[in-house]
DNA sequence: CGCATAGTTCGTTCCTCATCGAAGCATTCT
DNA sequence: AGAATGCTTCGATGAGGAACGAACTATGCG
């Protein structure tokens, strides 16, 4: 026995409520403060602080201190998958919370993962995409076609940006149980359809609210 | 807070290192006796018994009454890519397992995961296999392409038997970070490899060694 | 039938760890 | 400088739960 990495060590830092509600919040994309996060939580500040340096020394949250302001965020992609994943599986099997709640729906149509768009919406996108030829998809790397980079650039997207993430990746989806876009592509529509306002976020939820004019414009332009 | 899924509940089932060991145990695919779990996990019998009804309860577990034997499964495909996706995590935030061992070196190259093989020779003949059309692979979706049918008839595997389970599927590995074949078809493979001796398991491990001779016959098989 | 094997249930012990209040640093504002 | 905010550390408390031995149930064997 024990013999490959150390997995119940991992699992158990995601096993607390308190910090299981932070991580989640966390999903969200955005870095959090302590005081957010223990809001968040449910729990004092220093119960809070002590579940957050548990939570970096497990390497599963980054720390960016900024004055006297200390932002945690989430340690990188394969965390967040990691969380979709469990999610996935507690909703399967859990004893189906009971009432699905309209919370619930809107989180299945449109949500925030991590720092890209999920939900139905992100899924019947990307197959459009992929559909189009606008992206070639290829097990997880998804890249780019001949039509992306002026497709994009129309909406004012550049793809040409090199940056360390990748541009393109497939990222599994807990709701509908298919693939939607990640990267640093998925961020950029996120942050389109949230500058254009063609969405608001739901208060303290990952949920993603479109307006119907919002929505329109959204389908013309991704599903169109 | 608390709107998704109850995260934590399923996290902390797999947090505890007695049952992690025990769901390790159980990734190799083959459904165990609770004694057998008690001596993988290096706990009581009573003990494991305890842990057991846990994981049942939480959905985790199938149970097989065989006589007086009482086997022990993983609850799905779900639950296994859920460990990985928790292993992955753990492998490369961990403080590095000390040594890699010669047993993870093995891990690394080729392994068993549930029902089909996995590592890099798992990934390497998934990637080939679709290089040559034989399979077609569309984001998770893998499909069976024209020339698979008699191409998999010639070695003894029959793809067009309709189960339940998707003949393909993709699984993502651990070690590699990329997909690997999974399903009836992946499952069928791996039950080939062992069948034609061309590899063993390690004793109490998920690993797969395959002999020299058994390695050509795979590589001639399925990566020629 | 009795005995052995496989497993669960019960009760007790023990230890970890989550929790919070109070106090201590650090940073910014005035 | 002094005060206010944001966060961490310390110490004490308490509850949950992991562990095992002993007793109990169930199946199989001679």
């Amino acid at each position: 026995m024990r013999e490959g990495p150390d997995i119940a060590r991992i699992a158990s830092l995601v096993g607390d409520p308190a910090r299981a509600n932070m991580l989640n919040a966390l999903m969200g994309g955005t870095a959090l403060t302590a005081s957010e996060l223990a809001l968040e939580a449910g729990v004092s500040l220093p119960t809070a602080s002590s579940h957050l340096s548990k939570l970096m020394e497990g390497g599963l949250l980054t720390l960016a201190s900024q004055g006297r302001h200390r932002y945690y965020g989430l340690a990188g992609p394969q965390v967040a998958g990691m969380i979709e994943a469990i999610t996935g599986v507690a909703a399967s099997v859990g004893p189906q919370r009971v009432r699905p709640g309209p919370r619930d729906g809107a989180m299945r149509v449109a949500r925030v993962c991590y720092d890209h768009l999920a939900g139905e919406q992100a899924v019947a996108m990307l197959d459009r995409l992929v559909e189009k030829e606008i992206l070639l998809r290829d097990d997880k790397e998804i890249r780019l076609g001949q039509l992306a980079a002026s497709h994009f650039a129309a909406i004012g997207i550049d793809v040409d940006a090199k940056p360390r993430r990748p541009v393109c990746r497939a990222c599994l989806d807990w709701s509908v149980r298919r693939s939607h876009l990640a990267g640093t592509l998925g961020a950029a529509i996120l942050d389109k359809i949230l500058l254009e306002k063609w969405a608001r976020r739901e208060k303290d939820s990952r949920a993603v609210i479109f307006s119907p004019p919002g929505k329109q414009a959204f389908e013309r332009v991704f599903l169109g």
